[in-house]
DNA sequence: CTGAAAGCGCTAACAA
DNA sequence: TTGTTAGCGCTTTCAG
């Protein structure tokens, strides 16, 4: 009776629910927020007048209360790249999975629009922010805006001027599998279709495959190395070259799934079959590796499991309020398929 | 490593400024929102404060109050298809430019899932939503939880429980393109590559081959039809079924550009050259159909314009508080690369 | 265990 | 033109 009746067409609040309970607006919120105290007694008829009335409290009010609106940010630099999506999703699954909603942002690789949603996201007080990079692990500046206190994570990259969490795939270990594979089927000579130069991963992954055949005893051997783009006409080009020397390789490792697939179209063309005459290993685990013939054998990019971890340290950091300028790299995990095999 | 720990930040206020500018918050607000009929003096000695004391005012306190976030759903069942992503694209896009920011949701096709979002979405107080189909065009019920009066729109998919619009590609005017390109090529017996028939598109683009050839004077001939899964190796076998018949095409129209991908690979093996010996198209317009060799022709799906499409009509449907159950058909595009020529 | 009261930061009548 | 006054719907001391 003291509290006023508001319209029941419109939106139905906590006044509502109190009214219809005959409680006070503060012990309903006190159910809502599990806060001890309240008798079980009450608690039912609340609970009762809420469903009765088919309640929802609104998150708009509760966060200008309490500041904090279980909200992130995700902004990429790319909406197309190839990567992306799988980050993305793993974001999405522990955000949901721990009631979070997550903004998306693309800045099209450009400060000034990353300056841009960082202000809107930090005017909504998102509780933190993934800055996602949707090309090529790598290094990069703070964000566009100084972010003050709110959590960051990098995903696909890193940064030495804050001291935020980054994450990155282990493309070392992820080549030290595939080589290593390679030499448990008893490969000596195994070539390799790297990519351009300008990426760290090209590096980090001729690295993997170099010190896993040196730990085996078996010397590098530059004339087994190629680089060129990551496309599959590159991969047919430079299948072609290694093969047409005089001691060629008996086995390929493409440092993508795509160069792979044109390595496997040149393979073809020169009557060399796949596995029996030659092993091939790609890298990535595209949608397209598992329908290749024969399916492809590669090394996976960890990139679901990447987005979820970036999640997670973000969560994380919002919860705890604090976090480390640790670069975490998530291993990749070898995929066996049929263009790989024992040899006799 | 080093801790960053968060220190707390007063968040500067419409009062903070009125007191700097010495006017009151309802003055400030009256700025902020453009209202007539405050001096230039005032309000350039508001402007002047807010910015001295770097103000940025509290959507979140914004919207508890005038009920509308400028926000929107984004719903997608599939996060990781093919064609999700260049949608959301668009949809970001339009968002971005007009003010609004975009939550990113993913039901992985499930009803309960949608039914959660929903809730929070609706919760957050969002002023509209997209329903995305990330896998093929096709009819879907209501929203998984009743929306009440938010607008909604359905993208690569549409409904007839709502009147809602839907946005979905011309699939016939874009085989129709393909089509016609290839007869003025100079080709009479034109081969299809087609996808599933449980795939509304497969039928809408036959209709558009079989519409233009008809139209040309061209008997339709169902021994130059195939039709399998959309991958590469159904276009590589497909393509050797078509072209070891007695009398085999002279052209190839694909249904998606991985079955020309597919097919070129088994062209290459019967030594025929393209475009040389025989013309090819492709649907979709991937990215890895530019990097073909030949690079590809091939028909573009609008997925960019689709998802800005969405957008725009979201917002219009928010601004002026109505909407259509209309289906927008948005146009194909033709690309011509050199996977086809003229012949002689 | 429960409720009254005081806001969170902003907007919108209505006065002045 | 500008300011006063009420809230938006919820949380949170602090009394009772």
């Amino acid at each position: 009776m003291k509290y006023k009746k508001r319209t029941p067409v419109t939106k139905i609040t906590i006044q509502d629910v109190a009214l219809a309970a005959g409680v006070s607006p503060a012990t309903v919120s006190k159910v809502l927020n599990a806060v001890p105290y309240v008798s079980a007694e009450t608690e039912s008829r609340v609970r009762a007048a809420m469903d009765r009335l088919n309640y929802r409290p609104s998150s708009i009010a509760r966060s200008l209360k309490i500041k904090s609106t279980s909200t992130l940010g995700l902004i990429t630099n790319d909406l197309e790249g190839v990567f992306t999506m799988s980050m993305m999703r793993g974001v999405e699954e522990v955000a949901t999975q721990q009631g979070f909603s997550v903004f998306l942002c693309n800045s099209y690789g450009e400060a000034e629009r990353e300056r841009a949603h960082l202000l809107v996201l930090m005017d909504k007080h998102i509780d933190g922010v993934i800055l996602l990079n949707g090309f090529r692990v790598g290094e990069r500046p703070a964000p566009a805006l100084p972010v003050g206190n709110i959590p960051v994570v990098y995903l696909f990259q890193y940064t030495h001027e804050l001291a935020v969490p980054s994450i990155i795939p282990d493309d070392f270990g992820g080549a030290v599998m595939g080589t290593q594979h390679l030499l448990d089927c008893g490969h000596r000579r195994i070539g390799v279709i790297n990519g351009p130069a300008n990426y760290e991963a090209t590096h980090e992954r001729l690295k993997g495959y170099r010190q896993t055949l040196e730990a085996a005893g078996i010397p590098f051997d530059p004339a087994l190395i190629r680089a060129g783009k990551w496309y599959e006409s590159s991969g047919y080009a430079l299948a072609h070259e290694l093969m047409s020397q005089p001691n060629p390789p008996d086995a390929l490792f493409c440092m993508s799934d795509s160069l792979a697939v044109g390595a496997m179209s040149a393979l073809r063309e020169r009557r060399l079959r796949v596995p029996d005459d030659i092993s091939i290993v790609g890298f990535d685990n595209r949608a397209f590796a598992a329908h290749q013939t024969p399916p492809l054998t590669t090394v996976l990019l960890p990139l679901v499991e990447m987005g979820r971890l970036a999640g997670e340290l973000l969560l994380q950091a919002i919860q705890t309020g604090q976090q480390t300028g640790e670069i975490h790299r998530v291993p990749c995990q070898f995929i066996q398929r049929a263009s790989t095999r024992l040899t006799a």
